[in-house]
RNA sequence: CGGGGCGUAGCUCAGCCUGGCAGAGCGCUUGCUUCGGGAGCAAGAGGCCGGAGGUUCGAAUCCUCUCGCCCCGACCA
């Protein structure tokens, strides 16, 4: 019957991610450990991605532009707290050409350094505020244990970088962003979020506060899939962006960073991939629907591929990115394999059978569901379930995750469930001890500090001392 | 960095223990027949057996060194 590439989920985890990648032919691994080849069917999703968001940077004010890939060493070194926390994982190039190099150059693990420091330079007056910055570049973090798209030691993505002169204004701009990163989660991907505050421990170096939206994958983990962080004013100290306020007085500016990378890719194939591969949302889709024909013989497979481009058309002029398989060396059943694999959304089958009839069979990858639909309400048909579908698979994410999300009261229940993966919201005290302990008797994490939920005082679920506001989420993540 | 494993065809691997012509499946090329859920047959192409050194008449196989990768643990978008 059907030969299995893909291991299952109830298998192997962990092997089936990467045989879901390379059975879409999304990316594979490159010559250096660690760093990853995008190919089109991923590159793909990415483009679109990075259109939604450029879109809602753009919208709220923001601004393109390119800083370098190598920064001094002195530059990097100037955030103390930046340098602990991201020196560890630099890779630096100390030679330019065959000249040793006088003073070693840092591949940015991150741009607060080498934009700050610019922005000194710009920023005089509080005429100058705010400055509203993104970039789309890479970065390079050597982490120890790299995963395609989740975890790669060269990754893809943006980082806004704004200042302005208030801290209020800093604050609203972190909370903005946040809400563009959810909202494309979301209704661009499908895949739905938490937003809320980490915890002092899982804060961005030189943050006074990172805030994130937290998705859950179908293991249970939980995957960061993007944040947003409040500088405070510890890098306009660090890098000397001052400016004269309208009281004439000199002040240092007020900062913030934010960003989302390829991980979200990641984060799309663990929410919505099945055992038979990933199941692309329609909005990121590079083809939202594949038309196969269905032919036997020269004739006919020129009649039928020549229906199939009609079909096509018809698709197109109904705004639905669709292209038409007529490769002649593959069977029916291989096509159908492979598009499903990839995750288009939709497969069209069209053979002497449907001509007949004058039908068309439509085929939805999310659900498995087949129709048999008139050819003349075929694009109008599809068009149509781009929406259902996207909103479908929301609406799964989300009942899949609420399934796997507690209150708990009870620590050693929590020690004893966690392992099994979900959320697990249980009141804390506040003290870093807490945290650890949890992290040391079961390896889970609080994810964040929900903004949405209600108060919900009581004694800490983990030492029993008063614990006041909302809960936090435990979880083990990636 | 600790523990474990692996480097042989594009891919997955067998062969190694016990040294003696370089192998299989998949993929690829060509042809014919096929074509509504991963096609069949036939003929082909494809190799510095990770690298270096050693033992030997002879090394993918034995020995030494080296490089790289994968998996499991300590860091992370």
């Amino acid at each position: 019957m059907s030969r299995r590439q893909i291991k299952t989920r109830a298998e192997d985890y962990s092997r089936w991610y990467q045989d879901v990648i390379a059975a879409a032919d999304m990316a594979e691994h490159a010559p250096v450990r660690g760093c990853m080849i995008i190919k089109p069917w991923g590159y793909g999703i990415w483009e679109r991605l990075q259109r939604e968001l450029d879109d809602r940077f753009k919208e709220t004010g923001h601004e393109n532009a390119y800083f370098p890939l190598l920064v001094p060493k002195s530059l990097i070194t100037k955030e103390e707290e930046h340098v602990e926390g991201f020196a560890p994982e630099c890779a630096i190039v100390t030679h330019g050409g065959d000249k040793e190099l006088e003073e070693p150059l840092y591949i940015r693990p991150t741009s607060e350094a080498i934009i700050c420091s610019t922005y000194a330079k710009w920023i005089n007056s509080w005429r100058d505020l705010p400055i509203l910055i993104n970039q789309w570049a890479n970065v390079v973090r050597w982490e120890m244990r790299p995963r395609l798209f989740l975890r790669t030691l060269e990754f893809l993505w943006q980082e806004g970088h704004t200042a302005h002169e208030t801290h209020d204004e800093a604050a609203e701009e972190v909370r903005r962003m946040l809400d563009v990163y959810a909202d494309v989660a979301e209704s661009v991907m499908a895949v739905p979020v938490i937003k809320g505050s980490k915890t002092a421990s899982e804060r961005f170096p030189g943050a006074i506060d990172t805030t994130c939206i937290e998705a859950m994958m179908q293991d249970g983990k939980a995957l960061q899939a993007g944040t947003s962080h409040d500088l405070g004013q510890n890098f306009a100290k660090a890098y000397d962006i001052e400016f004269q306020g309208r009281d004439g007085e000199m002040q240092h500016a007020w900062s913030t960073s934010w960003g989302v990378s390829t991980r979200l890719i990641g984060a799309i194939i663990m929410t919505h991939g099945d055992d038979d591969g990933i199941v692309v949302p329609p909005m990121l889709a590079p083809q939202q629907a594949v038309v196969v024909p269905i032919f036997k013989g020269e004739e006919q497979a020129a009649e039928m591929c020549a229906d199939a481009e009609a079909i096509v058309a018809d698709l197109r002029a109904a705004g639905v990115r669709a292209k038409a398989d007529t490769r002649d060396h593959l069977r029916p059943g291989a096509k159908f394999f492979e598009w499903e694999k990839k995750g288009v959304p939709v497969r069209v089958e069209y053979g002497a059978r449907d001509k007949a009839s004058g039908n068309a069979v439509i085929k939805r990858r999310d659900t498995g569901e087949k129709m048999i639909v008139p050819l003349t309400e075929v694009a109008s048909t599809i068009a149509g379930l781009m929406t259902t579908i996207q909103a479908g698979m929301l609406a799964k994410a989300r009942a899949w995750r609420d399934e796997r999300t507690f209150v708990c009261d009870d620590y050693d229940d929590f020690k004893s469930r966690v392992g099994d993966g979900g959320f697990f919201h249980m009141r804390w005290c506040g003290e870093a001890a807490c945290e650890t302990r949890v992290k040391d008797d079961t390896k889970a994490t609080i994810r964040c500090i929900p903004y949405e939920g209600d108060d919900d005082p009581g004694a800490c679920t983990i030492c029993g001392a008063d614990a006041t506001g909302i809960r936090p989420i435990f979880a083990r993540a990636y």
